[in-house]
RNA sequence: GCCUCCUUAGCUCAGUGGUAGAGCAGCUCACUCGUAAUGAGCAGGUCGUGGGUCCAACUCCCAUGGGAGGCUCCA
């Protein structure tokens, strides 16, 4: 008999060799239909692996993402098995479970090519083997036995990977006809995998690497009902709704041109409108925080970005030099603001007591992006920046650090991004020849990151490696409508530049020392920022951003004159009012403007006139009873300084 | 840049070899209306562009522009 312990810390014993599944089957029947994984004794289990030893045991529920994983991980083998049959000599690279559902990375042979039409067979055929609920068994063999078994069956992708682990056993997992190489776990057999969908075909390189071969990658989704896959179909088609590409479209906010050019984006009143309200009240917050505004040019002399060390970096990869007809002076884009800011730092001298300085600008940037790169607004190829850089002396790193998280803390809070991740980026200290600068700068600015984030209560991941190469940072990452991860914020340390630029200051020991430079976005770019508050809020604007704050519905003409005197009125106290006079009935022009997602209605007929007021209809809430015009612009100021305090 | 797909009216989309169609939007007229679609009429497209096959091409083929989803990249 074994002892197995369950996570509420009570013990019950079992048969040695007995199955997560059947001790789940012992608790409650019910229990066991819903489990699709184990943790035993802290390792993640097939459910039909025996247990021999005493152990703790928890089964993982759809709900657990250990769960989901084991179901979709299966799935992809289920996948794999249609393919197989489908498409003979089939070659599998790898087919993990992803955040929501899985893919499989295969390459169909020499001039063969899988394309959309192929999806729904493929589904079907999945449909077929997941009928026939057959066991996923899980074998245990050595390195060589795995070996000679893909290498007979000419699957080079996994030859490739077995070689690359250690001596030892490695698991293969059979379903059907189909056998791969895998950790698991796996579910029991397909008989849990009612509903089946096959979504989409993908490029993807093998191993990530754009010099090797291109891999056909097939997304699907799996669920245990069917009912649960109509509904997550029906959450990716509302989050298709939210994207801001196409709201940007209908609400006019911006638009391309292919002949401005691809990523080139031209914002349309509403949106450039929406813009610089934007900006303003950025620049505003900025000027409380101690901040100073500049401008700098659109174009940069060469030479600046070989002294900034970026022409090295990115010359190859930026838009081609623009060359003066007479002279043959070069220049370039500014792919950047922070050369021109180190310049403007050294166009004056500066004291130990003028530190921190915070320069600020809106600094627009032309950088060449793959054009497979290029995604609305926010991948572009020109982007305007709330750019800025703290000058600060090292005894200031950590001060600075927590000035700038709680400043993206504020802003991304009135932007409602509340569900925002951030991401500490650190050197990779096994690598360290792909980085500039001393080790002690570097363990000092990375403990004065980590230390602030700490402080500011921000809850951070660490990812080693994904440093800069001039210094560590700090992002600001916020998801979109179909649950890509976007960043928007980032404070980056750069101990480079100040170098490079010769930046210096005098200290209280009348001796000239090196300042420490800090990059900042909180935006990022107003271009990204606009796209990811669009989707988040589905064009229902917080109503000090929104373009249009209300529009006046006359019920018919007889009002109109009565509609455009209040129409004035609350223009001239800054309510951003517009009127919808057609000959229309209400119904419709509610119906029209709630869908621009206007705030505030306000319908006007014989009762208002006569009254002298005005009926007001919140959007999505519905009538809120008639008011005063005076009691109307109050209650959007009020409601303006709960969203940003004024 | 790479892989697969898409490209028809301002928008959303029908149209599988016989020289284009709907709804919405727009314009005109009538209606003058009380909280999410009043009715009638009109107008609107060299079917992204350039080649080719064919008696005949929106439809098939090639090239190219643009877009989508990924991959690689992202100072």
């Amino acid at each position: 008999m074994i002892r197995i312990t369950f996570p509420d810390g009570s013990v019950r014993e079992y048969q040695k060799g007995i199955s997560s599944y059947e001790v789940a089957v012992s608790v409650s029947p019910r229990l066991a239909a819903d489990v699709y994984s184990a943790t035993v004794n802290g390792e993640l289990r097939d459910l039909s692996r025996p247990i021999d030893t005493d152990a703790t045991l928890k089964l993982h529920k759809w709900d657990d993402p250990e769960a989901k994983h084991a179901f979709w991980h299966s799935s992809a083998h289920l996948m794999a098995e249609a393919l197989e049959s489908l498409y003979p000599g089939i070659k599998f690279g790898i087919g993990p479970a992803i955040e929501s559902g899985f893919y499989y990375d295969v390459d169909p042979g020499e001039g063969k090519v899988i394309t959309d039409a192929d999806l729904p067979v493929i589904e079907d055929r999945m449909k077929e083997l997941a009928a026939k609920n057959s066991p996923i068994v899980r074998n245990e063999v050595s390195k060589k036995e795995a070996m000679e078994l893909f290498t007979k069956k000419g699957d080079e992708y996994k030859t490739e990977l077995i070689s690359e682990l250690e001596d030892g056993t490695i698991t293969l997992y059979r379903l059907g006809n189909f056998t791969d190489l895998c950790r698991g776990p796996h579910l029991p057999d397909t008989s849990s995998i009612k509903a089946i969908r096959v979504l989409s075909l993908a490029g993807a390189y093998w191993r990530g690497d754009e010099k090797r071969k291109m891999m056909t990658r097939i997304y699907g989704i799996t669920f245990p009902k069917q009912k649960m896959l109509d509904e997550y179909m029906v959450m990716i088609e509302e989050a298709r709704k939210r994207d801001h590409r196409r709201i940007g479209k209908e609400l006019e906010l911006f638009a391309f041109s292919p002949k401005v050019g691809m990523g080139l984006p031209l914002w349309l009143p509403k949106g450039a409108d929406m813009k610089q309200r934007l900006t303003d009240f950025m620049t505003r917050v900025l000027k409380e925080r101690g901040y100073v505004m500049v401008s700098t040019p659109h174009i940069g002399n060469v030479e600046l970005y070989k002294t900034s060390g970026h022409f090295e970096k990115y010359g190859a990869d930026s838009f081609r030099p623009i060359t003066t007809p007479q002279e043959g002076e070069v220049f370039m884009l500014k792919p950047m603001n922070c050369p021109h800011h180190c310049e403007i730092y050294n166009a004056t001298p500066h004291s130990y007591r003028d530190l921190p300085i915070r320069m600020a600008e809106f600094g627009t940037v032309y950088r060449y992006e793959q054009s497979g790169e290029l995604h609305g607004l926010t991948r572009v190829r020109s982007f305007t920046q709330d750019d800025a850089h703290h000058f600060c002396r090292p005894d200031q790193l950590k001060d600075e650090f927590k000035s700038i998280i709680d400043l993206v803390q504020y802003i991304f809070k009135i932007a409602g991004f509340n569900e925002f991740t951030a991401q500490i980026s650190l050197r990779d200290p096994s690598n360290k020849e792909k980085y500039i600068g001393s080790d002690e700068n570097w363990e000092k600015a990375e403990r004065a990151i980590i230390e602030a984030a700490g402080e500011k209560n921000l809850t951070t991941s660490i990812a080693i490696g994904e440093a800069a190469f001039y210094g560590p940072k700090l992002d600001f990452m916020v998801r979109d409508a179909i649950g890509r991860r976007w960043q928007l914020g980032t404070i980056q340390v750069d101990y480079n530049l100040p170098e490079r630029f010769e930046l210096t200051y005098m200290g209280s020991d009348n001796q000239k020392h090196r300042p420490v430079m800090i990059h900042r976005a909180v935006f990022g770019s107003m271009e990204r920022f606009v796209a990811v508050l669009i989707e988040n809020t589905a064009g229902k604007f917080p109503l000090w951003l929104t373009p249009d704050q209300a529009v006046i519905l006359p019920i018919s003409e007889k009002f109109n004159d009565y509609s455009k005197t209040i129409l004035n009125f609350l223009n001239n106290s800054d309510i951003r009012t517009l009127i919808d006079d057609r000959s229309e009935k209400i119904g419709k022009k509610i119906r029209d403007n709630e869908l621009k997602r206007i705030p505030y209605l306000l319908v006007i007929g014989e009762k208002e006139v006569e009254s002298g007021t005005v009926s007001v209809r919140r959007q999505g809430e519905g009538d809120k009873g008639v008011m005063k015009p005076d009691e109307f612009i109050s209650l959007i100021k009020d409601e303006i300084s709960k969203e940003i305090g004024i």
